[in-house]
DNA sequence: AGCACGCCGACT
DNA sequence: GTCGGCGTGCTC
């Protein structure tokens, strides 16, 4: 009986969601395995595509006629044993199709190129030959695919049976390479060579000197040249000659360039933390998959526990995953790993080429790079034997992936510290309530590092109304507080940072005299902006108003659209403090690769006064003269609609308060904003992270959001807005009913941005505890959703959604 | 996704 | 009568 192998096509839709059978052709028997990448004939015609092996010899139910593998593209598996029941069990949880889950964990050149060649297969009138194919016999259809002209002539001739289309499947990976040279006779020989060179030949000469000295050993090409000072025609010369031989070899792309690797000699821990080192090193030598919550405020030497815990994990013949934001991914943490652990480290972000991340995922997967920094995608790094895995700053929403698979890295690293027994570790200053919650329920272990290491207290703030500001001076973003006190940090020639919170841009309005923001009566959430219909959504239960003239709380008159630019900002700031050197740091500022960084250098080398920038000034950064920071406008992020936001707040403020007076210099903040007395921003100026997660779980309770329900988002689009309300309506239907009796189903309301690409999306919200029949039931949804509705529908679900917009 | 099969309107 | 429109079903 043949071998058997079964196959996930890359056919990304629900009916292609499982494998297929293949047969072995002889030449490949015993040679294909689980998790390598294969080429298959898909469908009728002469259709090629990837695949990737599952299983082999087990005979699937599948009793039909069974087509042969068309070749195997790898020559070991791509995908290990782990990787594989990971991608499977990734896809089940975020109803992703399989063949994106494996896609995901891989570097992006492994996903296969196919072109589709027309072919000529018999006669055609000469015109239309030279008017299509010219002088040639083969066509990429990709470059006729805009031309609406040839395509249908296309069709017709194959319908004719005239051409046939001819699918390639190509590999993109490509190790690097490089030429290399080796000598190929012995010294003597090489003086014997030396006669028959004639006198005034020197570069031959210099050449066989050359040779010589290298004493058999092979160098690259091009080190070679620089070494001898010959030019590459006299190497070939000299391989002709057979002196030498020519070779190739295989390179790593090498991205960390010059990056200086200091290696610094490793601080000593303070008791908090040789006690929180202590703990996880135990957990990493008993081989226990417990969950650490690492909460320490700004400065307290978070990242000396996590090299110290994989430098155990190493010494146990370990490896260590350490994921942070990619947005703190910086020169600084990457040197601090390397200077520490040297080349056992690779990294991954997302400024790599699509080359050097494929060499670094090599580098791992060899067993080469034992230590892995990266950022979300990294969780899948192809690292054995893992002893420990770290995730800095864990609150971060943007360890969630907001397309398929919408995966939260945090579930990821879960699952693979229990398949290998090893300890994760979840830092931050400013805890998800998801998992403060856990710590407090015993799920996790907390570690807690309340001194900073500098034995510096944390910098005072201060918080300015701005409705007493804008009521005594008019529209501005600055008050007189924080102007004296820029003023003064210019006289000292100190420097500061400003932060303009742009998130939700315009997205709701607000009243200038008040601060009041209108809010759903249903939902308590603040209502979004739609200037469309010009008027207020809610988009958790479907709510709509107009929007006010005048406001509903104190009658004024004064309700904006709120936002302020940056741009805007440095202009009427410049007014104030002609003199002073300004920096922007925003999206459009920093668009230009590199720009980011070289903007930070520049006001790292003080040659800029105040930094004034979005979100992205907040995190990582790491000035010693900053000692003033300021927040311009704390409100816009506080009323967003969406039940986070006032954690994403708080985590906000302390992330920028934590920015001042790093070094010598005592440091302070001011936090403007229009809702003095609002819990959030007091408990920031508090610095108290443990009263704002105490009061922040009783709203949540109080709502019925998480961390004391799950969530989940199903959205239905479709080109007509009627289908995809309908769509989500029939969606609806299916769940009402099936579900657990305090599971809370919202919807369907058209999202904040119902309009996308021309398409109309619509979604539901669903709100549970504990939900057994749930997701089978969505399972079912997606996979029904094609037959049930038109080919335009899409479904897509996405489980504990970090935005609602 | 991409291709074939199949059932209805406007043309040689 | 046929060419070709795109709705529906299937791909080991």
């Amino acid at each position: 009986m043949a071998e058997l192998v079964q196959v996930i096509v890359d056919v990304p839709t629900m009916q292609t969601n499982r494998p297929y059978t293949y047969r072995v052709p002889e030449h490949l028997e015993r040679q294909v395995q689980p998790g390598m990448r294969v080429m298959v004939p898909f469908g009728r015609g002469s259709r090629e595509v990837q695949g990737f092996v599952v299983a082999v010899d087990q005979p699937g139910e599948f009793d039909g006629d069974l087509k042969d593998l068309a070749g195997v593209m790898d020559l070991s598996p791509v995908l290990n044993d782990e990787l594989l029941k990971l991608a499977g069990w990734l896809a089940d949880q975020t109803y992703a199709f399989k063949i994106t889950a494996f896609y995901t964990m891989l570097p992006s050149l492994l996903k296969a190129q196919t072109t589709r060649l027309v072919r000529l297969v018999d006669e055609v009138d000469e015109q239309t030959r030279l008017a299509l194919f010219a002088d040639q016999d083969e066509l990429d259809l990709a470059k006729v695919q805009t031309d609406p002209l040839a395509l249908s002539q296309l069709m017709r001739l194959r319908r004719a049976g005239k051409v046939v289309i001819d699918y390639r499947v190509h590999d993109r990976a490509r190790a690097k390479q490089i030429t290399t040279i080796t000598p190929t006779l012995s010294f003597d020989d090489y003086e014997g060579e030396r006669l028959g060179v004639l006198k005034n030949a020197h570069a031959q000469r210099n050449l066989l000197d050359y040779l010589q000295s290298l004493a058999g050993k092979t160098v690259p090409l091009k080190q070679a040249q620089e070494e001898s000072g010959l030019s590459a025609a006299t190497f070939t010369t000299g391989a002709k000659r057979g002196w030498l031989k020519k070779g190739q070899a295989e390179v790593y792309r090498d991205p960390s360039g010059a990056l200086p690797t200091s290696p610094t000699a490793p601080p000593t821990l303070n008791q908090e933390q040789a006690q929180a080192v202590k703990r996880i090193n135990q957990a990493t030598d008993q081989r226990t998959a417990e969950t650490f919550l690492l909460q320490g405020v700004t400065g307290s030497g978070k990242t000396e526990v996590y090299l110290r815990a994989i430098e155990r994990a190493l010494a146990n013949g370990r490896s260590a995953l350490m994921l942070v934001p990619e947005i703190s991914l910086t020169p600084q943490i990457v040197s601090r790993v390397r200077g520490r652990f040297g080349k056992q480290v690779a990294v991954l972000h997302s400024g790599l080429s699509n080359g050097e991340r494929y060499d670094e995922w090599r580098r791992i997967k060899r067993g080469e790079a034992k230590v892995v920094v990266g950022a979300r995608s990294a969780v899948f790094a192809p690292l054995d034997n893992v002893g420990l895995i770290i995730m800095d700053e864990e609150h971060e929403s943007s360890y969630k992936q907001d397309d398929a698979p919408r995966y939260h890295a945090r579930n990821v690293a879960k699952w693979r510290a229990a398949y290998h027994h090893a300890p994760l570790v979840l830092g931050s200053a400013t805890p998800s309530l998801e998992s403060r919650a856990r710590a407090a329920t015993g799920l996790y272990h907390r570690l807690t590092l309340l001194h900073r290491v500098n034995q510096r207290p944390l910098p005072p703030i201060q918080v300015v109304d701005m409705k007493r500001e804008v009521q005594a001076r008019g529209e501005t973003n600055y008050s007189l507080p924080l102007l004296n006190l820029l003023t003064d940090r210019l006289n000292k020639g100190q420097q500061s940072i400003l932060m303009l919170n742009r998130r939700g841009f315009s997205s709701f309005v607000m009243c200038r005299d008040c601060g009041y923001v209108p809010k759903c009566p249903n939902c308590d959430i603040s209502l979004t902006l739609h200037m469309d219909s010009r008027s207020l959504k809610c988009h958790y239960c479907g709510h709509e108003e107009r929007i006010p003239n005048t406001c509903p709380n104190c009658q004024g008159h004064r309700i904006r659209y709120y936002g302020t630019g940056t741009e805007k900002a440095v202009a009427e700031l410049q007014t104030y403090l002609p003199t002073a050197r300004i920096i922007r740091m925003d999206v459009d500022t920093t668009r230009r690769k590199g720009m980011h960084e070289k903007l930070l250098t520049k006001f790292g080398n003080h040659e800029a006064d105040i930094l004034l920038g979005t979100q992205m000034i907040a995190k990582g950064l790491d000035f010693p003269g900053v000692t003033l920071v300021g927040v311009l406008n704390a409100d816009t992020g506080l009323d967003l609609p969406d039940f986070r936001s006032s954690e994403r707040t708080f985590d906000l403020l302390a992330q920028v308060a934590g920015r001042a007076g790093r070094a010598d210099e005592a440091g302070q903040v001011v936090i403007q904003t229009f809702n003095p007395d609002n819990y959030v921003i007091q408990l920031a100026r508090a610095h108290d992270y443990e009263r704002f997660f105490v009061q922040e779980m009783n709203l949540r309770k109080l709502g019925a959001y998480p961390p004391y329900y799950y969530t989940v988002r199903v959205m239905g689009s479709h080109p007509d807005e009627q289908m995809a309300a309908r769509v989500m309506q029939a969606v609806r239907q299916e769940l009402v009913g099936q579900l657990d009796s305090q599971t809370i189903i919202l919807g369907p309301t058209p999202r904040a941005i119902a309009r996308l690409k021309n398409r109309y999306y619509y979604q539901i919200v669903i709100k549970y505890r504990h939900d057994p029949a749930l997701h089978a039931r969505l399972t079912a949804i997606m996979e029904g959703a094609q037959q049930q509705f038109d080919r335009e529908t899409q479904v897509m679900i996405d489980p504990d959604p970090q935005y609602f917009l």
